[in-house]
DNA sequence: GTTAGCACTCGATTTAAAAGAGTGCTAACA
DNA sequence: TGTTAGCACTCTTTTAAATCGAGTGCTAAC
């Protein structure tokens, strides 16, 4: 048994009726559907032969089909017609010119949820690979250290530094120069561990203080960047009785977007395809809680090779064609603005 | 008709009652659950004069009674006994001394959710009324200064500021002190716009380009502390079916959490009074979409007198001398650790 | 290969009946 | 006068049964 057009494009018409529905489709609303002109006799031999090769399911016997995972998969792959679908306020957000990027990402995640009316996710760009632009000490009290890190694309870092013994200005300046032009112009890889442990014996001289300094820089520097992420609209859950039904499912699902945590395995290997959306059906996501919902990951962009995830999570019986539409006009728009804007 | 003891001692077991089981409670039960040794044909004369009275209401003619606010109130003045309850993991995450704030406002606000089972909140402590400490400008580059402005209690703030022309270094130290000078040491409520004003004149025999960066500076003063809201456990509220039975109505309280936008409202107020723990009834909740929780906030105060607030929103029916308790002594721990500190 | 027709399945809806919890009231009691 | 037993009554919840209806699979005819 194999895929014929026909059958192809009775799988199409069943996976959209249920899409829009979410009732199980039977063989007489498709006959009607399409203009096969088929009688639901025929149409049901055909399902039979579909829900054989496993792209639907029968939920009971009385009952019509739905799209298997399989299913979906095969639609998404090879009948998605993913037009590019502008956010009308979109431009709108975009153009504000938030002085903050937090903000930024904040107002696109938010409307981007009350588009799709699906919980949504964005990642700040991640500056990983972006080189440190400048270091700068200063001093607060006789007990605290400021250092201000400055990255490449202005992305600065605060820490606050406890010193047992005050430090004069002659020494900070020292200090400051030293750690500027040994370290500034480098990408956060390139600093070793090796290079500080370097620094230390260069500043051996100075007091006992410096090495703590150095240390807190050090922490600074490699510190984990926290991946933030932002989120919007994880009540949309609610709202598809497939995942609101099990409560401690939804509850598990909510407080998931709520506090913001695991949501990085849901982006992670985003980097290695080479296609820009992915889509995750069902049982391939791998992130536990989700297996009854579907995952629209994309990435995007920005000057300095800065990457940022955009996620939409929703029920398997996720409109992908908007989805993906929404996902790829917004990511080229995030694209377009901040490369024009350098 | 008047409140005795014995139609208090029967409202206090009905409420006891009614939170513990969330059902209506009947006259049998309360002639059982109570040592008053009396009939429940007595009791359900008392309850109808409790319910005449108002403390109590009937859902329809054949159920038992249940609380009406007025009844919770009451037992909120006059009945509750909230013992200190420690949270077991409290002392660890207080004591981890996490160097930042965040975290550990983070942590605390986690636990309590988790503890409760209620959806929480916590406000990062307000630093309005904060002594400026220090500020620097840096160069970042031709187009960019950078603002570092450090409050009391070692709060910082960046800015970063574009000019269209460079700026030399001597001018750089010459602002720099001026500002810190003329600023340092005031608190934000000081720093007048006629004071700000009266710098610019100051500064104005130096380029256009001053004038800018007062701006930025004046700006990121007198910004709106952001009050920053950490909220953890929403998902709670779907574990109470009278809450999450409208799920529309959920799904609105779930967004505010998960926006964390219009809770503030929740904390305003918390000034005024001098008792530090308040409860909020069902309606005498202010908060749209709020009117069948009940609030409990409790302000906290760190070193410099920043205060925060911390709060727990769940269903009226709700573990007052829990909630309470726990509160309590949250805050007093909060209170004792970072005075202890500084 | 397609289709009309029909018996059959099984969840969903409707309906009816029964059960249960609790009240209010009356009359008796201490 | 306050307390209590008793009973009729109300209204929700539970249970069971009946009915409905969407949809299928299969067969036989076109």
């Amino acid at each position: 048994m194999e895929m014929d057009e026909r059958k192809a494009t009775i799988l199409q018409a069943i996976i959209r009726n249920y899409l829009e529905t979410g009732e199980p489709v039977g063989s007489r609303t498709i006959s009607k559907y399409t203009d096969l002109n088929l009688s639901s006799a025929t149409i049901r031999n055909e399902m039979a032969d579909l829900e054989e090769m496993g792209y639907i399911i029968q939920p009971h016997t009385s009952a019509g089909r739905i799209p298997s995972d399989k299913g979906y998969r095969f639609y998404v792959d090879t009948m998605m017609e993913a037009k590019d679908r502008e956010i009308s306020e979109m431009k709108k957000v975009l153009m504000e010119r938030q002085d903050k990027l937090e903000d930024m990402l904040k107002g696109v995640v938010k409307l981007l949820a009350k588009d799709t009316q699906y919980a949504s996710l964005i990642t700040a760009p991640s500056a990983n690979r972006n080189k440190l632009k400048f270091i700068q000490l200063s001093r607060i009290d006789d007990e605290h250290l400021l250092t201000v890190i400055v990255k490449e694309g202005n992305v600065i870092k605060n820490k606050v530094v406890n010193i047992t013994e005050p430090v004069n200005e002659e020494t900070l300046l020292k200090l400051n120069l030293m750690l500027n032009t040994q370290l500034s112009g480098m990408t956060m890889d390139e600093i070793s561990l090796s290079m500080i442990t370097g620094l230390k014996a260069q500043a051996g001289s100075h007091s006992g203080v410096i090495s703590d300094v150095i240390d807190a820089v050090a922490e600074a520097i490699s510190a984990e960047e926290d991946l933030k992420v932002y989120t919007s609209g994880a009540n949309n859950i609610l709202k598809y009785p497939e995942l609101s039904d099990n409560s401690e499912k939804a509850g598990h699902l909510i407080n998931t977007f709520e506090e913001r945590e695991g949501l990085e395995e849901l982006i992670i290997g985003g980097e290695d395809g080479d296609e820009a959306i992915k889509v995750y059906i069902g049982s391939e996501n791998k992130v536990s809680g989700m297996e009854d919902c579907s995952v629209v990951t994309a990435t995007y962009e920005l000057e300095g090779g800065m990457k940022g995830t955009i996620g939409i999570v929703g029920p398997k019986r996720m409109d992908y064609d908007k989805v993906v539409g929404t996902l790829k006009s917004l990511r080229s728009g995030l694209d377009d603005l901040y490369k024009k804007d350098n």
